[in-house]
DNA sequence: TTGAAAGCGCTAACAT
DNA sequence: ATGTTAGCGCTTTCAA
């Protein structure tokens, strides 16, 4: 082989090799405007021969477009979050957009940080996780001038668009539920929340349900770091043994309770009679288990897929730019673990 | 409020708020050459006035200098990449360099697609998982002129460097561990292969080593989709309905392993006395089970920890261009499902 | 320490 | 159907 230098190769590469004007090669390689089929093929060929790799950076700055839509959340850990990209992805396949993630570890001056990052690649769009930011993440995104959806919570004010459900309401459902059927003595076990505002609305909502039936909270429980079942068999060992007279116990996600769940079942509970137990999420993942945990399902693949809608909807020239708002309803499932039948 | 023109802002802008020559604000927005202390001041002040975010595709044109990196992954549902990706995060933290996710979902013709979606970005790097891959892909990537890192696997030829563990090595050692705990009637568990090439490799590694002992598998179930306990149980009660005097299950993952578990504890098998069971990949998540199921531990995170360090050794100006290869040595962890005491 | 000029590789807009 | 021209917004290079 003979030792071509090793510059990446541009239009006027291809242009040279096939005799056709870069604008023309342009054109064909961006299935733009019409070619005869002759010079199409001609420069099809020049550019597979040679392995040319189109530049995007350049194209980009030319026509001012970018097929890149920003999708910024909390954490690939959580089960949640690959779900409400998959249903982005799905929504994007087929259009020229492509969804790039963004992580922010739940913490606001990392948001902020990849939110400089990511808008200053000029996205045609914006998908983030939650409606409590930082100031300056907030007149970012403000002034951003593209649209922006704010996803997973609807309890607040967004700043263009939302695709959510409530969490608060959420909250209140399960209270609806635990009240009905006939539990009194309840117990809640859950993150440490100053970050996770979905977790704390959910609480909020929580309590207050049971406050106007006149029941306080009679224990909780709270613990740092990721949730696994490890960390619901602790806390749920350790709440018990402060309150042993607990009759139910509502954990803030589907994977700490079902640690609860195991330790309960290990140590003999009877389920739901004795005590009660419900999560948060609809993990399908956990399907599976002795008894199918009680749960709430999050809507979590259908925000994504209207979230990215909403951010396709923008793209159509003359189209209604109105900020689009929607809360979807959150299912409760009782599995095994909350209605005493 | 007045209508400021909805143009984004560009150092000009900048420039004339402040006073000070374009050349000059990109000196100080990027850190870079001596400017005066005053001048400094004044071009901070005006920038973060105005809310100037940088356009980087302008940069990085006139720079040809991308800090990004690409990471093309099968899944993100796998909770076997989010772990990669978080050791690829937290190496890459602190240098200048970004990573950025492809998926693939296992399909090749997707990662081609992919792959020449990130290369037309000009990324500073590629870290992409396994060693099998489509020629287009294959000459895209022998082409880019940037430091590609294959990751997983070991089991082949890498284009460049790779970090990973030997797969077939991972079945052998538990073929060599299930064997010298007496086990003699084994059946495999696992996903339907032709995509999967680790999983495949695992499965041979481990059927050659049984063969060495003179020994066959005894029955084998495979399934296609994600992998979740309820997959686990069912296809161990399929397995076990078919061939009830199994003494081992080998899994070729941890989550359909759980679920196989849950299935036999439920049944009321004698584990690991009557039956044992292995899974792959140590997932802390299940730990918390009833039975920490047997597993090995793919080193996931350093593989992502050192792959990110091979791109930011290439960066080293002079620094040794030579390919680096490493293999990493998984664990074994009999855990309550392997060891007959 | 600061500024002016020249392009990075491509595409919009306008010829032809 | 194809070609020409003039930038996109920034950084490199060179000059002051």
């Amino acid at each position: 082989m003979s030792t071509p230098p090793k510059r990446p190769l541009t239009l006027r590469d291809v242009s040279e090799a096939s005799g056709v004007s870069e604008m023309t090669v342009s054109r064909v390689l961006r299935g733009k405007g019409d070619v005869s089929e002759a010079t199409r093929k001609k420069v099809q060929e020049a550019a597979r021969a040679l392995g040319y790799v189109p530049n995007r950076i350049a194209g980009a700055l030319a026509s001012s477009h970018v097929n890149l839509v920003s999708v910024i959340i909390p954490s690939l850990g959580n089960m949640v979050f690959p779900e409400v990209l998959s249903g982005i992805s799905a929504t994007l396949d087929g259009s020229d957009l492509q969804p790039v993630i963004g992580i922010t570890d739940y913490q606001p001056e990392k948001e902020e940080k990849v939110l400089l990052e990511m808008l200053s690649w000029r996205p045609s769009g914006v998908i983030i996780a939650g409606l409590e930011r930082s100031e300056a993440s907030h007149s970012m995104l403000a002034a951003a001038g593209i649209p922006v959806v704010e996803i997973m919570d609807t309890d607040g004010e967004a700043i263009d668009s939302c695709v959510g459900i409530s969490h608060r309401r959420a909250g209140r459902m399960t209270a609806e539920a635990i009240l009905e059927a006939g539990y009194r003595k309840i117990g809640f076990l859950g993150t440490k929340m100053p970050q996770d505002h979905r977790a704390r609305k959910r609480f909020e909502g929580f309590t207050r349900t049971l406050g106007k039936a006149g029941i306080e909270i009679a224990d909780r429980e709270f613990y740092a770091g990721g949730s696994a079942l490890m960390k619901g068999r602790e806390m749920t060992e350790a709440i018990l043994s402060r309150s042993p007279d607990l009759d139910f116990l509502y954990y803030s996600n589907d994977m700490i309770g079902a640690g609860g769940l195991m330790y309960l079942l290990d140590k003999g509970y009877d389920i739901p009679g004795q005590i009660g137990l419900a999560g948060f999420n609809g993990v399908e993942l956990l399907g599976g288990l002795p008894r199918r945990l009680a749960t709430m399902d999050a809507c979590r693949r259908e925000i994504g897929e209207k979230a990215a809608q909403i951010i396709l909807d923008r793209k159509v020239e003359g189209a209604d730019p109105a900020p689009v708002h929607i809360e979807l309803t959150p299912k409760l499932q009782p599995g095994d673990t909350l209605l005493r039948t």
